[in-house]
DNA sequence: CACAGTTACGGTAGCGCTACCAAATGGGGT
DNA sequence: ACCCCATTTGGTAGCGCTACCGTAACTGTG
């Protein structure tokens, strides 16, 4: 009665599949996983002998015998900010229906934790990899160039990529949003943000230059610059402290206090932006007239907001669903597909920057 | 010159760490597994050789040999909400240091979906199970009981865990609030939702009864409730409809109309929240003079809001770290720990329903 | 009919690891 | 001296799958 001994699982193996079928386990492989192989009438009896019973692969024993595996890592620098969820949310959306699965690293937006996580994870032979921003440290580029599976960077863009970039420029971004409030007729326009990374730094360089060649550029009245490796509680329910509401009340008070002329900022985010708004709730300053505020990214909030809110939409969702699009594509074979993809940002002028007064008439 | 077949990626194998240190394979293995296993001196030229050949465990042939694996299956009914970026949050941070993998899975709020993801992970012999909400279905729970592995339900407390909950109880946090609105002045409450899970109904259930025990239950002022399976798009950046603040504006609107009468809402959610505070400021309803407005989740922006914003913190950061803590636990062989865990709520009582004056000293 | 080329299927031998059993060692009691 | 038991180490035989190679049958060509 040796009815498999007690180191397996009872569950069916592809060697029963095949007995049933009466066919070889070899050939149970090759129809589950190019069915084009196999003709059509074995394919069939196949297929019946696999549902009556109830037959699943063991990925592990796929894995180990074939090298690759269907993970595919996703490296993040943040889950704290909404941003990355919509990314993965994306990256969920896409995988569904596929067999791939998903790892997911968080860098805590450190490039040494960036290099350790890729290195981690690129070990294990994934299917392919997902990383956020295009900013890696030489060593995690060039492990990333030699890993032999698709690479596909996100959420900003690139004439350089390691393999596909999929995204938009955060410097037109910020180009585009200046052009927006001196449009709406600004002059003293400036710039709040909490702890920069490279993309934040892409959105001021673009406002900034946009603000010289238009003669209005003002240095007072930006917040003072923090980089580097953001110091935060990793394991703590908080928030990063540098994008809290709180924080950006306070970051527009000292901005006003520096330069009284200020009669708009951009904020680095959606989050700040709203701060800003209610401070100027607290002081009786009016938005738009006396001061236009714009945010970062789009939030749902920033649209029913009262005022409603100006802000740049980010493809985030896009970002993260294309990118699991564009390494299916690869996985599947397709190499020509592009390998700079613009996805592109749009300026949702609304309320909150409607000092000339075209929206008056919709709800402001 | 065998140096390896062409099947093999050239890793060192454990092999090639117990050939280095003149050991058995198997002996590399329990060094590798449990230390206490194996003596003090080879247990250290294990680790040097490990440590000079940069090995790294195959964890594709230790599942296959093992059938255990270190997956933790974490399904969640949503990835749109911000609760459950929380919750996966701390998950992640629960992770961090330890061998266990996550395998996020998304049930959309479908029961059936839910059935199916759990099938699925089990099929694989996951570690452990987290699972949001103790509403599963049958079968699901009968799959969950016979598992052979812990189970951990967050983010909703049971006298019946299927083995372990871990959560708050929405219903109390109901009564909560409502006792909140009524000692600060109000005497019509209302309550403003769009689509409702069990956890919301939990909340509206004590709610209801705190009116009803006060004698100022109005069934006009709640919002007709939808439950059911959300219809929403799977697959779309946008948010799922019925939490969006444009929503909650209109929702109000209505309740308005059915009773002008009505001086407080309490909302299904903080994002619903600021949709009534904005509906309000349009309408130039003082807050929270003319009226209250009390959300439910406690995120970071409620603080900051002006009025800043009552609402009841849960702890979603907090669910998915001690059920990942719980979790390592429980594989670490302690099985003594408690089997239903309160982590409580607590109202955040601040300016939008202050009716009171007590907070007129702080910032409202 | 011989031949090469193609298609369809199967057998064997692993992938890297660990469960299981066995063996060697050391110490304490009789 | 003996045995017993606990501790430490090793060998063997898989886990379930697929790469690789082989065989058999068919096709078209001269």
């Amino acid at each position: 009665m040796d009815l498999g001994s007690r180191r397996t699982d009872g569950r069916p193996t592809i060697a029963d599949v095949a007995r049933r079928a009466g066919v070889g386990a070899i050939t149970v492989s090759r129809a589950l996983r190019d069915p084009s192989q196999v003709s059509e009438t074995l394919r069939r009896t196949i297929d019946d002998a696999v549902r009556e019973l109830n037959y699943v692969p063991n990925l592990n024993a796929r894995a180990l015998a074939s090298i690759r595996t269907d993970v595919v890592g996703v490296l993040v620098p943040s889950l704290t900010q909404n941003i990355f969820s919509d990314v993965l949310r994306g990256v969920y959306d896409g995988v569904d229906g596929s067999n791939l699965q998903i790892q997911v690293g968080n860098t805590h937006y450190s490039e040494d934790e960036e290099e350790r996580l890729i290195g981690q994870m690129l070990r294990q032979k994934p299917a392919g990899m997902i990383i956020s921003g295009t900013d890696q440290n030489p060593r995690s580029r060039a492990m990333l160039e030699s890993a032999g599976c698709p690479v596909i960077q996100i959420m900003d863009i690139t004439d350089d990529p390691i393999d596909t970039v999929i995204g938009f420029s955060h410097y037109e971004a910020g180009r585009a949003i200046a052009r927006h409030l001196i449009e709406a007729g600004y002059r003293h326009i400036g710039f709040v943000s909490g702890w920069m990374n490279s993309r934040s730094l892409g959105r001021l360089a673009g406002l900034t230059d946009a603000l010289k060649e238009a003669g209005m550029y003002n240095p007072k009245l930006i917040t003072p610059i923090v980089t580097g490796e953001p110091v935060h509680e990793r394991k703590h329910p908080g928030k990063i402290s540098f994008a809290t509401p709180v924080g950006a009340r306070k970051l527009v008070s000292d901005l006003l206090e520096a330069d009284p002329r200020m009669d708009a900022v951009f904020c680095n985010n959606d989050i700040m932006a709203l701060g800003v708004l209610f401070e100027c709730m607290k002081r009786g300053i009016r938005v738009p007239d006396d001061f236009g505020i714009a945010g970062f990214n789009d939030f749902d909030i920033m649209e029913a907001a009262h005022p409603s809110m100006t802000s740049v939409h980010s493809p985030r969702w896009e970002s993260g669903y294309e990118a699991v699009l564009a390494m299916r594509r690869r996985l599947d074979g397709d190499d020509g597909g592009p390998r700079i993809v613009d996805l592109g940002y749009r300026v949702m002028a609304r309320g909150s920057t409607d000092r000339a007064g075209r929206l008056r008439s919709i709800e402001r």
